[in-house]
DNA sequence: CGGGCCCTGACAACACCCTGACAGCCGCCG
DNA sequence: CGGCGGCTGTCAGGGTGTTGTCAGGGCCCG
């Protein structure tokens, strides 16, 4: 889920942030003080911060500068002043956007979402690890022990599968049918072959699977 | 230097914009008109776009859906409404920040830095090095142990995308999409040839390749 | 006309996929 | 207790598709 640190010391404008952002599914953290944003920064990492810049202990662009000098996460700045002094030094200080109150509700809301394009747009990382492999969906790359595996597509496409599904149990039928497609859903033989290749290379112990599980009678199952 | 793309049919307005941005050492094209945008901007991508939505022939968030399709290129969005619905369209259309006139000069300079510090901050890469080769991006050169190699404009767009994507592997139909178009998703012998091509003017031992490297029934990858 | 450049078709070498067969394991039933 | 069938893991062989490479022809431009 994404996380939102809202900083404002008006608890009216917190509270209506707080409503509005967590209806819409993200989890919210507040602080009222600049140093207390910055503490809770650092505690817990946010995805956006929502800055306004009439914070009573310190000034707005040195929240910002306090932030960036760690953390190149998006900035909005909430602020009543129209100034055009003001957003040049706050955008110039680190800040992504600059909004003026009052703003509109789901303005502030589109911007948010277009900063999160941005950054979290890019993907954060499909890798998923366990025991000495890692797995980077994005690359298509499989490592283990530090050196690099060589998987042919159909066992990509198992691996894949499998591991989109962590901890979970896949019938047979489903692996093969989002393996090889309608048709396959009897060629049973198959998924026991390329289970096994996928064992040889990724387990430590191939005839003692950890990680790549067999639920007799039932299918197969990924446990990270 | 940074490229800007002004988009707006307002003589005065293009001319004010490009006499500023010029000014601080912005490369400025202009255009006049939706379609002259997307022509403009396929022929010579720009690091940023100002873009007028009131424009004569198409909507605003059409040319940022345009744009959208095939470039995450920040577009800033320049607007007379100031009507909230209208921000919340074209910002969900992908436009990264939204702007309504009349606005302050240095406040839409302050914007455009702020834009440009996330999207250059994240795309390095001017020059990539792998074995005794380099290549330079921007300058579209690419030396090998010392000397100059000849790359045909095929065989650069090939080589540029594999190596805009580092370690990552690419599928046969992504690369054709990127080189040669819609159309060419089945033109896989064209795909074989070109990479042999470049392996054998980048690749020590063309016949035992190192960084340009081949997944069998997969893509290729670019491995530095 | 000559020189690049791009595309197409062909072919050998290779990698991959499927099939069939067999052994081990387990629970069931005679 | 022993035989039996179902399920699983493993191995080897043949068929199929893909890749690397070469040669040849069309197109544009100087």
């Amino acid at each position: 889920m994404t996380r939102v640190l809202v900083v404002d010391d008006e608890p009216q404008l917190l509270r209506a942030l707080g409503i509005n952002l967590r209806a819409r599914r993200y989890e919210v953290t507040t602080a009222a003080t600049g140093a207390e944003a910055l503490r809770a920064a650092a505690a817990h990492p946010p995805d956006v911060v929502v800055l306004d810049l009439g914070l009573p202990d310190m000034d707005g662009t040195e929240v910002v500068a306090g932030l960036r000098g760690w953390t190149d996460v998006p900035i909005l700045v909430l602020s009543g002043r129209t100034d055009s002094a003001d957003k040049v030094d706050a955008l110039d200080a680190g800040a992504d956007d600059y909004v003026t109150k009052p703003f509109g509700m789901d303005e502030l809301l589109a911007r948010l979402r277009a900063m999160l394009r941005r950054s979290l747009g890019r993907e954060e990382l499909p890798s998923v690890s366990f025991g000495e492999v890692s797995v980077d969906l994005a690359a298509h790359k499989v490592v283990r022990a530090g050196e690099e595996v060589r998987l042919t597509p159909t066992e990509w496409h198992l691996l894949e599968v499998l591991v989109r599904n962590p901890g979970r149990l896949m019938s047979q039928k489903q692996l093969l049918l989002e393996v090889w497609g309608p048709g396959y859903e009897t060629a049973r033989g198959n998924l026991r072959l390329y289970m096994g290749q996928l064992r040889k290379k990724l387990e430590t112990d191939a005839s003692r699977p950890v990680h790549l599980l067999n639920e007799p009678g039932m299918g197969y199952r990924f446990e990270p």
